[in-house]
DNA sequence: TCTGGGGTCCTAGGACCC
DNA sequence: TCTGGGGTCCTAGGACCC
């Protein structure tokens, strides 16, 4: 893991990225409103958004709404291939890049304004080369902070460049409505606009404490800041994923108990095959569930140690899910799903470790690792202990 | 108008240890 | 014998994001 803080930051944003994939590989759908996804809408071009589609909309409100719309289903393997493209021109402007999903990016340009030109200057032409090279729209804001860099491409869509002068930072950011800020969902701006404040500007004018008061510390301390532009976060190049999950929606009908566990164990081996092909294991299994009324629960486990074992992964979430079977059968489920978190580096060194008679304890292993590494580079989740060596990860977890 | 699939982070209570 | 405070881990739930 890489950490850069000195900006100025892009942040790149593919536009209707799954949309815009299928309008560059089929020239007739190009102008015309597309909908990715049947059941539900996972991606809308412009032309459709102009009718006011919109993502995770039902299909059939979207089919109603803009009913000349060309429905694909979608291509995943191809949008998988177009976003490594993406990313590579993003590497190749600065290595200094964080993905944030698979059409979205941060880029810490800093540094580089003597080789490539001022960030606006870099901003253009990452736009003219992802064009170019992958054929396909991008929008890129650019300014002092992450926070910032992305409500500017937000604002700039579709198709554009939006730069934040560092004197302007304020006059831009105050007057949008609240809901720009990150992290502002629908609860939030609910509770905000309750409290008559409709305006990044109107947050601004408040305390730490009265935003605390309303949303709670941690909310309160970051939109606080954030209407502030005060957003000290760098760019983090290299993050690793913190969980695994798959889910699968049932439907209203109501299944069997061969049924669910069928869905269980599919789900599990598809995690299992994940997990191993990443060379990592978990110690967490979540079972995660919607009734029938749409009220969620989760039940998790965490076992002694990590692993990669579809058969013990299975019987654990086979555990939760017998614990839970009572409300299950009395109130049918209409989602279920698996997910596995507590991640370890599976491609762990092998240490041979001389032991005590009585065997090694954790944290007798640990003490040893810690004086020969350094205590940042072992933890005790990090600890994979296997007699007579242990595997220790050798990057902290 | 019924609502997919993949994630991240925060909160809060209880167990346990020092 | 009774008591406190701090820290970590686990579990469950919830908000939010793409």
């Amino acid at each position: 893991m890489f950490v850069s803080i000195e900006g100025p930051f892009l942040h790149a944003d593919l536009d209707s990225f799954y949309a815009s994939v299928e309008q560059r590989d089929d020239p007739r759908l190009r102008g015309r409103p597309v909908i990715v996804g049947g059941g539900v809408v996972l991606a809308a071009s412009y032309e459709a958004k102009a009718f006011g589609v919109r993502t995770a909309m039902g299909g059939r409100q979207a089919r109603r709404l803009c009913p000349h719309a060309v429905v694909v289903p979608p291509r995943m393997a191809a949008y998988s291939a177009a976003s490594k493209a993406v990313f590579e021109v993003f590497r190749r402007t600065t290595p200094l890049v964080e993905g944030i999903s698979i059409d979205e990016a941060f880029l810490d340009v800093g540094g580089l304004r003597k080789i490539a030109g001022t960030a606006g200057e870099i901003a253009a032409k990452l736009r003219a080369d992802v064009a170019g090279s992958v054929g396909l729209p991008i929008t890129v804001g650019v300014a002092r902070t992450k926070f910032l860099a992305k409500v500017a491409s937000a604002v700039a869509k579709p198709d554009g460049l939006l730069i934040v002068p560092h004197d302007g930072e304020l006059a831009f950011l105050h007057p949008l409505p609240v809901e720009r800020l990150w992290g502002v969902g629908k609860v939030t701006s609910a509770k905000l606009r309750d409290h008559g404040i409709g305006t990044v500007g109107q947050v601004a004018a408040l305390c730490e404490a009265e935003l605390v008061g309303m949303l709670g510390r941690a909310a309160g301390r970051h939109i606080h800041a954030l209407a502030h532009n005060r957003d000290p976060r760098p760019i983090v190049v290299g993050r690793r994923r913190r969980s695994i999950g798959a889910q699968r929606a049932l439907g209203s009908r109501r299944r069997t108990e061969e049924e669910l566990d069928a869905t269980l164990a599919a789900l599990a081996d598809k995690l299992a095959r994940r997990l191993r092909r990443a060379d990592r294991a978990c110690r967490t299994v979540t079972l995660r569930m919607r009734y029938l009324d749409y009220t969620r629960a989760t039940r998790s486990h965490t076992l002694a140690e990590a692993t990669t074992d579809t058969a013990l992964i299975l019987r654990t979430a086979r555990g939760l899910f017998t614990a839970a079977w009572p409300r299950i059968a009395a109130d049918g489920l209409s989602l279920i799903g698996l997910s596995l978190s507590n991640l370890e580096n599976a491609d762990a060194v092998q240490l041979a470790l001389p032991f005590d008679r009585g065997g090694p304890t954790l944290d007798s292993t640990l003490d040893v690792l810690r004086d020969r590494y350094g205590a940042t580079a072992v933890t005790r989740a990090a600890l994979l202990g296997h007699d007579p060596g242990v595997s220790v990860p050798l990057l902290p977890d």
